[in-house]
DNA sequence: CTGAAAGCGCTAACAA
DNA sequence: TTGTTAGCGCTTTCAG
């Protein structure tokens, strides 16, 4: 019900006597346009509040200085913090982003490629490397700009700005075998379809099998929930042999397991060591303070934008790489105890 | 650069021998099309991997079935429920969301405004009430369709959808107060240009004026981190007489305090008592878990939908009231002490 | 430095 | 049921 009443380039023409082509001009390159006119212009458009329609900007350049990011979630602030980062170097840059959440549902993320499409994204950021082979095809067929986070391989075809979850996962379980650990158990999220998840407990599995001496006793799925890991907390715990320690694939997972390690009883760390992953604000404020591994979050959204922005800019050249692979950090604090 | 290979109506209808126009039909409204035809088109668009040039269509049409939202920040869990639930109103009636931030900034509201219009949102939902009379008359002016959300008032000329903020912390401050609290000082968010933030400190000003018994030894404000409201706190606590409870703006500042008393050895509830707003996923993971207020953001989220939704479909009726009031909650965990 | 005019891809009358 | 056609608002040659 909009365009009611829609000042367009022609309305200003006519109120003040040039072509459209020179407000055009005046608008996106004023330098071209004499001085008084240009005072002229920029007074009326001023007075009118009048605003380039997008659309029909978008048909007569064939771009629109848009860039879609489809994040699983917006419920926790696992993304919050990166997309955060890259909206403000995309914003810096005149580009403004489209925001879609899939629900960890690779159906559902398809559908919001094509909507952000659609709406004329110029390129794309995704959060890791499994997908579908039928949306794998799609950006290719179509040759869309894109760039993964949160994942890092030296192999991805696609340009990539994020971390190893299997190297980290194998850290984090590699420092909780020295501090001296050997029955070790997992709350891991949904692992299908989300390569992070499974990647982690990958690596996880890679530290084990390093040290002969440790042993893996159980590998809990939970949803990102605090219910949920307290589930797994407990069918993990009712196992033959306790687990000294649990290390969970996200900060949601172990700050789930944490709490219900209160209402057990079970003392933390003394009697049971946690660890999670993300380093999300969370794992800032629980008693004790969660141990965890720290990911790179504004730093990996920062550059992924400019990668992206870059690619739009010159094309993706054939030979060129666009992989960064960034560090995480263990954060020691108080969940993990030494044996 | 793409759309060098942009697949357009034309192309399929070339390769197939219809013109544009039933093709177009045919996917808005397939019923209007002869079942073979709409079989060989279909079939073609989906070899072909069609997507409708949004621009195009945004032209045609007169309007873009997107809708636009700007939050304070995505930095923290406060709207992303509430965004959360606002988007799957929207995706289930086939509206594309754009969501921007402002970060607590009026002027940088009003870009985002201006972005996401040119961008050719439909409608906005905005968060609260108080903005610069600039960005009134702007929306105004272009008669915008906008909802706002996370405040509530009888006078409000646009929807609104929300809490009374004034209400809430009134609430709070009388619960702290029946507990026998009368020494209460408050951590309040930067109040300028957040009628958020200036509201429940009326409110709890209120709920003071009502109880002459009880006093309030200072109002300090601090940004929505921890740090700042740690430094809050220590201010408060640094008064000649020392409250007996702290009603913080939000539960990230609650929370702040909170962990600063852990380390100043100040025992909360005992020594101390601190409330919260919001109740945030963080409110429940802290030892004690924070007694707080809670902000129904799911259904805010998707009322706001609807509402706007509604304005959408049928413009805004005259004498129309879009004004829904939601309920907040006092949710008392272990941080409030009965005195 | 400015204007005229040709589209960009799509939809919606209107005709056939 | 389908095709023809005239724009939607903007940018961009190309002339002047």
């Amino acid at each position: 019900m909009r365009g009611t009443s829609r000042t367009s380039l022609e309305d200003i023409a006519k109120i003040i006597g040039v072509s459209t082509a020179t407000i055009s001009r005046c608008i996106n390159s004023p330098h071209k346009v004499a001085e008084p006119t240009r005072k002229r212009i920029q007074k009326a458009v001023e007075d009118l509040g009048y605003m380039p329609h997008f659309g029909g900007r978008a048909l007569a350049r064939n771009r629109t200085n848009t860039i879609g990011a489809i994040i699983p979630t917006m419920d926790n602030a696992m993304f919050a913090g990166g997309l955060q980062a890259f909206q403000d170097v995309l914003s810096s840059s005149g580009v403004t982003l489209l925001v879609g959440s899939s629900n960890y549902d690779p159906n559902q993320e398809f559908e919001q490629i094509r909507a952000l499409l659609s709406q004329g994204a110029d390129g794309l950021m995704l959060i890791g490397e499994e997908r579908p082979a039928k949306t794998r095809k799609f950006l290719d067929q179509h040759s869309i700009p894109h760039v993964l986070a949160w994942c890092y391989s030296d192999a991805s075809a696609s340009a990539v700005v994020g971390f190893d979850n299997r190297k980290s996962g194998r850290a984090i379980a590699e420092h909780v075998i020295n501090q001296g650990h050997t029955k070790l158990a997992v709350i891991a999220g949904i692992r299908h379809g989300n390569d992070r998840a499974e990647n982690r407990v990958k690596g996880i599995e890679d530290a084990i099998e390093a040290n002969p001496s440790s042993i893996l006793l159980g590998i809990a799925e939970a949803k990102y929930s605090f219910e949920s890991a307290a589930t797994a907390l407990e069918y993990l715990l009712n196992s033959p042999t306790r687990p000294t320690a649990i290390i969970c694939g996200s900060d949601v997972l172990a700050v789930g397991a944490l709490l219900r390690t209160h209402s057990l009883g079970i003392k933390v760390p003394d009697e049971l060591s946690i660890t999670g992953f993300d380093d999300i604000t969370l794992a800032q404020v629980t008693s004790p303070r969660l141990t965890t591994v720290r990911i790179p979050q504004k730093e990996m959204g920062r550059q992924a934008a400019n990668v992206l922005l870059n690619i739009l800019a010159e094309g993706q050249k054939p030979g060129q790489l666009n992989r960064i692979e960034l560090e995480t950090t263990i954060i020691d604090r108080g969940t993990l105890a030494r044996l």
